[in-house]
DNA sequence: CGATCAATTGAGCCGTCTCAATTTGGGTGG
DNA sequence: CCACCCAAATTGAGACGGCTCAATTGATCG
């Protein structure tokens, strides 16, 4: 189960038992600290046990682009693999636990056992996909269908993890998910309280209440059309 | 030569020699027409010998959004291999040539040659780093900004391939331009205009002259603040 | 040499941002 | 336990950037 959840790679239970050899090591990351800075050397990779963490990006000038909020069972630092130096910051939203996958390690192991290495290719390609929906949100919807969107994911990728998709905590500020998706926190607050007058949702603080799934979907623009 | 536009690897040149194998077949694409579309199965990605392709995500409203042009040296299809199959389109900008890489293949050969999965790994790096920068230049600048850093992006990329990076021909329609940075047609026409205007570059139909490089880089704000 | 598509340019509108004022909630120390 | 303080969120008014719609010019190609 904790191999389910660090490096979910589907694959036959004999062979899952090899992995724990590779994510044997832990970090607690507590809330607003980092699990990596812009700069550091990437050694590893990291998937993410329990809580919540942002990566994002920072230009010379400060400027800061949030690239993605990442939930248990899903893994980052993959994009520091090119000079193995992290091009970005991992923050925790809230108190954190991740497990460590050497890539020296995942080498060395996958030496031995070919298909980790596919495994791990497809996670780079999901993070790839997972990169170019935001692009597509950010290049052609407009505010609400982002806002939508947004938070038509987020409510999917929590039910796959077992919790409810109508009822969930944002772990992130209205800045946070304003940066995230190019618009500003008082436009993401206004977004909320007008899906809450229009009975898509309710929202108290960070905490969101889903009432019209569908409503939803078809703003979004995900729903056909 | 023939490895080190299809396959930089960067490694020594007796191991490149047997990636020659790894690369034979080639594949002609007339301008317009596609490498491969949304939905086929991945068996191979693509390093492009000659010429521009571009790759597009559509949904399904058909809603495109165009998340890269890549030119010369450049790999695509990395995006297909979740659950091989391709999630986007590739089309030719232009007569263009790209050698196959079968995934079979390089599996194959990597079991003999390490090196050769780091490599791979380090391209779909790359490739997520480019849609982060992406994303950046989507969510936090604004058009002038974003058409600054697109024209600097094109210009070192084709100067890494010996072309002057201050002259060159746009392989891309402004509608493409526009769609790809998140902007209309007109939007992109209008800044062309205007950087004429002021002095920062030359612009006939599609043949771009870069007049003041310093003040794009200020402009686009990659250049410190 | 028309026909067609790409690009330019203008006018007006709309969505989102900016700036500013409140309100709300959570945490801390008296 | 309450009062206070600070950060986060809400809401409003006005400005502005980029979009839409439309007309015109300029290439390219049978």
């Amino acid at each position: 189960m904790l191999s389910e959840l660090c490096f979910p790679l589907g694959m036959a239970r004999n062979d899952v038992a090899r992995l724990d050899e590779l994510i044997r090591e832990r970090i607690r990351i507590p809330k607003g600290s980092a699990l990596f800075h812009l700069g550091d050397k990437t050694e590893a990779v990291y998937g993410i046990r329990s809580g919540t963490l942002k990566t994002q990006l920072e230009d010379a000038s400060g400027q800061v682009q949030i690239t993605g909020f990442l939930l248990p069972g899903e893994i980052l630092g993959m994009d520091g693999l090119v000079n193995n130096t992290h091009v970005s910051h991992a923050i925790a939203l809230e108190d954190s636990e991740v497990c460590v996958i050497r890539i020296e390690d995942m080498d060395q192991l996958s030496l031995h056992f070919p298909a980790l290495q596919q495994q791990f290719r497809r996670l780079m390609s999901k993070e790839i996909n997972r990169s170019h929906q935001l692009v597509m949100s950010l290049g052609s919807l407009r505010s609400e269908q982002r806002l939508a969107a947004f938070l038509l994911n987020l409510s999917h990728r929590l039910s796959a993890l077992g919790y409810s998709p109508y009822e969930f905590v944002l772990r992130m500020s209205r800045e946070e998910i304003g940066n995230y998706l190019g618009l500003t926190l008082e436009t993401v607050s206004r977004l909320f309280s007008r899906f809450s007058r229009e009975g898509l949702l309710q929202i108290r603080q960070r905490e969101v209440h889903i009432l019209d799934m569908q409503a939803l979907r078809s703003l979004s623009g995900t729903d056909c059309g």
